[in-house]
DNA sequence: TAGTGGTCTAGACCACGAC
DNA sequence: TCGTGGTCTAGACCACTAT
C-alpha cells in the first residue's frame, strides 16, 4: 500500500477509508460479522496492529461494534442506538425514551432555497416533505418537518407507512447509513399551526432544532426542523 | 505496576489515572512541558507504547496537547480553547466569537435546593452568585447567573474584577481545571428582569442553558443558567 | 478447546521542530 | 543534527465467547 503519496496519509487511515468504502458499497450489511483482524491483515497486506487502529477508529465513529471473544460487527441503526446517538430530548426526571409518531402530511414539492442550500441540491430539484407530530406518554412533544431529496429515496411516495425510526428505513430501503448529524438550536414562538398540533397557546416558547443528517460520505440526506415543547423535557448536551 | 488487581484495569488506564492525579496535585502546571514518552516509560516502569496509550487518552480528554517534534504540554484554559470546547453559541452567519461581559451583581447567599442538588452541597452551604450580561458586537446576547460554592473559591468576594473567561480565573486563582460540562437546554419566555437586561420584550422566547461544570475529579464547580436571545445566533451541536 | 478481540512489549523508521 | 511525537510491525499473553 502506498505510504509515500503526495498527500501523506497514515496507513491505518488508508485502511479505514478502504473499509468504509466497502461498507458504503454494501459488501458488509448492518449486523453482519466482518472478517477477523488476522484475516483482514492477511488480505490487505498490513500488520494486525494497523488493522486494529483502523477498526478502532471506525468503532469510535459508531460504524462498527466490537465484542471481545465474538468478533466485529457492522453497527445497525436500531432504535436503542439511535436513541443514544441522535436523540437528545430527555424527560427532566427520567431516562431517554423514544417518542411515538403520527404522520400529519406527506407530499412532493420543489425544494426551497433553504433546502437547496442545506441539502446540496440545485434550484428546482424535487423533494419529499413529511410533517409529523411526536408524543411522549400520549402528550404532544414536538412537531417536525422532514425534507428528503427525491433522488436519494426513489419510491418514497409509494411507501404505505413511514416508521417511527426513519433512519432504519433509510438503511433497509435504500442502503443509506446516517453517520453523523449537525444541529442548530434556537428558541422561537409557536405559530398558530404549531400550536394547534401541539395543543398549546400560540406564542408559547418552543425549542427549534434544525438538523442536517449526513451519510457515510458526508453527503446530506435529510433536513429536519423540529419544534419542541420543553416544559417536561430538555435537550441534553455533553461538553468536553 | 499491579496488573492483576481484583477490579481489573488495563495498565494504560492505571497510568492515565496516575498522570491525571499528578495534574490535579499541581505537579505540572498549565502550559508546562511534561516529560517525554521515553522518560515517563523509564520512570513508571512500563513500555513506551503503554505511556503513549495513556497520553493519547488524556489528549482525547483535552487535558494535554501533543506537538510532533516539540513535546507534550498541559492544556491551558485559554479563550480560544474554551471557545471551541465549551461555547456553543455561534452567529448564524459567521465564526464563533467570544462575547464581552458586564457584571450586574455579585453576592453571597445560602444555596437553594436546586443549587444544593446540582453542586453536591449540603443544605445551608454558602455560595456566591454572579449575574452578568454578555454582548456580541455591542448587542445583548444573554444574561446568566453563575453559582459557585464558597468553599471551592476562597477569597472570591475580594476579587476586584471578574474576567470574561472565568474558567481561566478558576485555573489561575484556585488551580481548578474544568474538564467537562453537561448542559440542559429549554425554551422559556423572558421574564421582566431578563427582558430589561436584554432589551427585549417580556415573553420573548429565550434559550435557557443550564450548565454544570465539573473539575478533573468530576466534582461540580459551577452552576450556570444562561438565558439567550437567539435571533441572530444559534446553539450548535454535532451528533455522531 | 479454539478463536476472537484487548493489552503489552520492543524495536524500527518517519515527520516535524528547534538548534 | 538531535530529540520529539507519529506510525508500523511482530509477537506474546490475557480475557471473553462459543462449542
Amino acid at each position: 500500500m502506498d505510504q509515500t503519496a503526495f498527500a501523506y496519509r497514515p496507513l491505518y487511515v488508508q485502511v479505514r477509508d478502504q473499509l468504509v468504502r466497502r461498507l458504503i458499497d454494501g459488501e458488509w450489511q448492518p449486523g453482519q460479522h466482518i472478517p477477523s483482524e488476522i484475516e483482514l491483515a492477511r488480505e490487505i497486506g498490513v500488520s494486525q496492529g494497523t488493522i486494529r487502529k483502523a477498526l478502532d477508529a471506525m468503532t469510535a465513529e459508531n460504524l462498527l461494534i466490537r465484542r471481545q471473544g465474538r468478533g466485529t460487527f457492522v453497527a445497525r441503526p436500531e432504535e436503542s442506538r439511535i436513541l443514544f446517538q441522535f436523540f437528545r430530548l430527555v424527560p427532566d426526571d427520567g431516562k431517554p425514551r423514544f417518542p411515538d409518531s403520527a404522520i400529519l402530511d406527506r407530499r412532493p414539492a420543489a425544494a426551497t432555497a433553504a433546502e437547496v442550500d442545506s441539502l446540496g441540491l440545485s434550484a428546482g430539484d424535487r423533494v419529499w416533505r413529511v410533517e409529523r407530530v411526536r408524543t411522549l406518554d400520549g402528550a404532544p412533544l414536538l412537531v417536525e418537518t422532514l425534507t428528503l431529496p427525491d433522488a436519494r429515496v426513489p419510491g418514497f411516495g409509494d411507501l404505505e407507512a413511514i416508521p417511527n425510526n426513519v433512519y432504519g428505513l433509510y438503511s433497509e430501503r435504500w442502503g443509506i447509513t446516517i453517520g453523523r448529524a449537525s444541529e442548530r438550536l434556537k428558541a422561537i414562538a409557536a405559530t398558530e399551526t404549531d400550536a394547534a398540533a401541539l395543543g398549546c397557546a400560540p406564542g408559547t416558547p418552543l425549542l427549534a432544532v434544525t438538523r442536517i443528517a449526513l451519510d457515510l460520505e458526508n453527503k446530506p440526506v435529510e433536513l429536519r426542523v423540529s419544534r419542541c415543547l420543553t416544559q417536561a423535557v430538555h435537550y441534553s448536551s455533553e461538553l468536553g
